[in-house]
DNA sequence: GCATTTGTGTCACCTAGGTGACACATAGAG
DNA sequence: CTCTATGTGTCACCTAGGTGACACAAATGC
């Protein structure tokens, strides 16, 4: 085991993230820093953990990453020293989203979300990730739409898309889920990632398959369906 | 032209960003929105403007997207009533991601994040924004790269790879970057969303470019040269 | 040092999905 | 009501990239 390294204001500083902080500041995260080492290949946490605490990389590269319910892995980001990560513990309530092991040796520093946010804006953590929530986390929303549709087929990124635009823009309807929206299989093409004459290809198995009904040019989704058809057909 | 819609406290705090918020924080907030009225097919933002303001979406739908340098065009997301977009003007001198424009006829609200931060938050913009810079923007970044991937072919992709992996664990060296980093081509494989197999074969005529060359199984390579590849071969 | 595991290079083969082309349907605009 | 735009359905064809298989190279452990 290697020896521990020292973190002190000045080595804080260095880090974008604290900067600007004061010396009281960096005080008060120092006292309330975990330092923890975590040999390469270990896990520091794993997708649907709860997302409590924020994590400071010292030393080394950290690994974040996805796994597929097909058992591809996909690598979401490599972390350098200085970077915070495990930012899921900003917003309220999450689960951490991706895996994280140590990539090479390192050196970790925990400290729980609130401490941050407390020291350095003087805020109440609740106030601030309520913001959080109503602004950023649509981004991670996206982020972990794209991270999954990695190595997903047309059809199961069509049908995610279909679930998506249900919950956002669905009515509840006698046959299922109307999506009071005027979407042109062009408009889901580029949402998917997908030419034109595919997307109308697989709408139509969808149909056909009765997941999917349409009045006009107004879709009819049965999420219940599509739910299905994502999580167990693979 | 449809009247303008009323927009007052009780509406705002229908919406999930107000939620928490006391009436005179929403009575400050309101006396800085400006309505206004986008008709269909109408661009708010494009790509590259500056992120001054930040948007609330009163009514209608807006649609955000990506145009490639090939000409293809990327359906990112698609936000609905009383939503918060355009969220980039929270982080420090950010330019616009996206292009955005009403995908039906829109109401939106515009307002500086400057004000919505300190009145919800009552903290200096400045403050918030670099925390956010620090932590949140990560997943910003994320989600740009992904997006982008987006019908790039696997020769692209890798490129933008190692340019990323470069920026971030890259030393200088005389023969090019050096990356401080045993990246398998099985990782980068994970990282660009490919087969193991064919991450190998375009490694290969990446070294027969010039832009990549080994030494063990560290890598080199041409900062220069990748971005040549990314920007002019398309 | 040798043995085992982990990574690389390269095949031949197969398939999902891109592309172009064209017929038909539908919906706005006048 | 008609004309033109825009959207849909369906071809046949082509290619990027997935897959399995195997030889060889390089690390790692013992």
């Amino acid at each position: 085991m290697t020896r521990q390294p020292v973190l002190n204001i000045m080595s804080l500083r260095r880090m974008k993230t604290f900067a600007r902080a004061s010396d009281r500041q960096l005080k008060t995260i120092l006292s309330e820093i975990t330092l923890e080492r975590f040999e390469r290949r270990t896990t520091l946490f794993r997708q649907g953990d709860p997302s409590d605490s924020l994590y400071v990389l010292v030393s080394g590269v950290i690994k974040l990453s996805l796994r597929t319910p097909e058992g591809e892995d996909i690598l979401v980001s490599l972390i350098s020293p200085g970077e915070l990560f495990g930012i899921t513990s900003l917003l309220p309530g999450m689960q951490r989203p991706f895996r994280s092991e140590a990539f090479s040796d390192c050196w970790v520093g925990r400290l729980s979300a609130d401490t941050l946010v407390s020291t350095l804006l003087g805020v109440p953590f609740a106030d601030f990730s309520a913001l959080m929530d109503g602004t950023v986390s649509r981004w991670f929303g996206l982020l972990h739409r794209y991270a999954h549709f990695q190595g997903l087929d047309l059809q199961h990124r069509l049908a995610f898309a279909l679930l998506e635009l249900a919950q956002k823009f669905g009515a509840q309807d006698s046959r299922g889920t109307l999506l009071i929206l005027q979407l042109t299989h062009e408009d889901l093409a580029d949402l998917v990632g997908a030419s034109r004459q595919k997307v109308t290809e697989h709408m139509r198995t969808l149909e056909r398959k009765a997941l999917l009904q349409r009045e006009g040019r107004r879709l009819i989704v049965s999420t219940q369906g599509l739910r299905e058809l994502v999580q167990i057909e693979d």
